[in-house]
RNA sequence: CGGGGUAUGGCCCAGUCCGGUCAAGGCGCCUGCUUUGGGAGCAGGAGAUCGCAGGUUCGAAUCCUGCUACCCCGACCA
């Protein structure tokens, strides 16, 4: 076990918080309920950004940027989203300083109050949909497919490293369509390539389904989500994708020409994931030791250690050592050589352990003379001794290999927490040990609620390939048509 | 926003009840020597207006009042 990181068993939350200490990804900052992330933990968010980026670009998106701050009248424009998200908005009322004649303090300038207040986006639909109001004027102009990059801000009263912050760093797609039917496809499509980042890239397995009415994206109509089980048995969601209808187009009056010369309000679509997909990273796959990062996710994939007694070692092993590196390079994988004079191996050997580096190196006198090497995987803590010989590519396989384990790992982890429950005592049970639970639902926000109250279990989301099946809610007995998934949620 | 707790070098923390060489210890940091195949050893060294503002007192980390921040548990949320 490393050291100065609480176990699972001992208590879940300080162990992540530790974790993420430890491993540099992130520290509380000064400011209230706001983080720093650090080199490392970035690192791993530029990753992500870089391979969605990717996938947007791909079914056609573009990027761009709109403003931070959004005028107050704005929010009065569509009801229900308003009503989301009011109580956790940060509002700019001045834009000025002075020093205080008395007291030489800085303080607010009461004479500069701003005429309209201004709202720090907590998601950006009505300043978008402003903007696409000139934008879009026939169906020449769509699908227009829009994504940005950007902080948001939403002012929460409880917070977690990554889970749940102030401010958190995310994607924003915001798209608008001729028809209902587009527009859903589009929520869908983008939905899949969430599922697909997630399963193929961060080796989370997820569930693909819709949100019950009450746990919705305000101003949707329909909210797509994809939802995976972190190891203490609670449920996460890692990313949403919103059929919004024509709320938007109706509250800014965005309309167009359609190919029958008719005016119309154009369709659209919202969707995101934030930098909280790295806290679902970290409690997918990491143990006791540490961190454990999926190879495609992170920074370093492989890092060579040097174990030897004078420099004169440490020469031959670093002039060994550059022609690894240059055909690891030339494979693609991202190699670090931690020639540090100041740590000793151990040392070295614990802290890439505890930042999740894939795959260690050592490389000493005694591999010099056998032409091997100590081939350390992190997932399974695993050592072995290879022959130097197309080391580059053995290394590719075992990468892979590691990728394709901790996506096994964690899916075997949920089928083992999955359960179908047909009986309320049972199902009360069943919540309070953790996983998620398929039972019947009568498709009431009634029973949700009285469900939520009395285990503090709510619908994550309502199967998409879901199968019909006939049964009798778990709570009221009353008909159902298919089982929803429930679980305690982050 | 309710309930509970904490605040002492970069970090963990002792000391607070019973005011007076009390600012202790560990980790980390710096220097030197010895070390280096799983978190090294020894020696020396730097670093704290004890969260902030008042008050009591000859004297306050310690007692009193007010404030602030953070943590945990709830309600709310990605």
């Amino acid at each position: 076990m490393a050291k100065g990181i609480t176990t699972k068993e001992e208590n879940y939350s300080q162990w992540y918080n530790d974790i993420v200490r430890k491993a540099d990804l992130a520290e509380i900052s000064a400011v209230r309920g706001s983080m720093v992330i650090k080199p490392y933990g970035y690192a791993i968010w530029e990753k992500m950004q870089s391979v969605l980026d990717g996938m947007f670009k791909e079914t056609g998106h573009e990027n761009a940027y709109f403003p931070l701050f959004i005028p107050k009248s704005f929010f009065s424009k569509e009801a229900s989203h308003v009503e989301g998200f009011a109580k956790e908005c940060a509002v700019v009322t001045h834009y000025r300083l002075k020093n205080d004649e008395k007291t030489g303090e800085i303080v607010v300038d009461e004479d500069a109050k701003l005429e309209e207040e201004l709202i720090v986006r907590p998601t950006s639909e009505t300043i978008i949909w402003d903007s696409y109001r000139n934008w879009i004027q026939s169906y020449r102009d769509l699908p227009l497919l829009i994504n940005q990059w950007a902080n948001v801000v939403r002012w929460e009263m409880r917070t977690r490293l990554f889970l749940r912050t102030a401010e958190f760093l995310w994607q924003e797609g915001h798209t608008a369509h001729e028809t209902r039917e587009e527009a859903v496809k589009e929520a869908e499509l983008i939905l899949k390539i969430y599922a697909d980042f997630a399963e193929k890239w961060m080796g989370m397995p997820v569930l693909k389904g819709v949100k019950s009415p009450n746990e919705r994206f305000a101003g949707a109509i329909e909210t797509y989500c994809i939802e995976s089980l972190m190891q203490d048995g609670k449920a996460l969601q890692a990313g949403t994708s919103h059929f919004l209808g024509q709320n938007f187009a109706k509250a800014f009056e965005v309309q167009f020409l359609s190919r029958e010369n008719k005016l119309e309000y154009v369709w659209a679509t919202s969707w995101g994931v934030s930098t909280r997909l790295i806290g679902a990273l970290i409690m997918s796959h990491s143990d006791n030791n540490g961190l454990v990062l999926p190879p495609r996710l992170a920074p370093i994939q492989v890092v060579i250690v040097p174990i030897y007694k004078n420099t004169g070692q440490l020469d031959a092993i670093s002039e060994k050592v550059k022609g690894i590196m240059q055909e690891l390079k030339a494979k693609g994988i991202s190699v670090k050589y931690d020639n540090r004079d100041t740590r000793k191996p151990g040392f070295k050997f614990s802290e890439w352990e505890l930042k999740g580096v894939p795959v260690r190196l050592a490389i000493g006198p005694r591999d010099l003379e056998n032409g091997t090497v100590e081939v350390a995987r992190r997932d399974t803590l695993e050592k072995e001794i290879l022959q130097m010989a197309d080391i580059a590519e053995k290394l590719v396989n075992l990468l892979e290999k590691i990728q394709d384990n901790i996506y096994q790992k964690a899916f075997t982890f949920r089928d083992n927490n999955t359960f179908y429950v047909d009986n309320w005592e049972a199902f009360k049970e069943r919540i309070e040990q953790g996983g998620f639970v398929y039972a019947h639902w009568d498709g009431t926000a009634e029973t949700e609620q009285k469900i939520k109250d009395e285990t503090k279990a709510t619908i994550r989301l309502i199967p998409i390939d879901g199968k019909a099946e006939a049964g009798k809610c778990v709570y009221s007995d009353e008909p159902s048509t298919g089982r929803v998934v429930f679980a305690r949620a982050y």
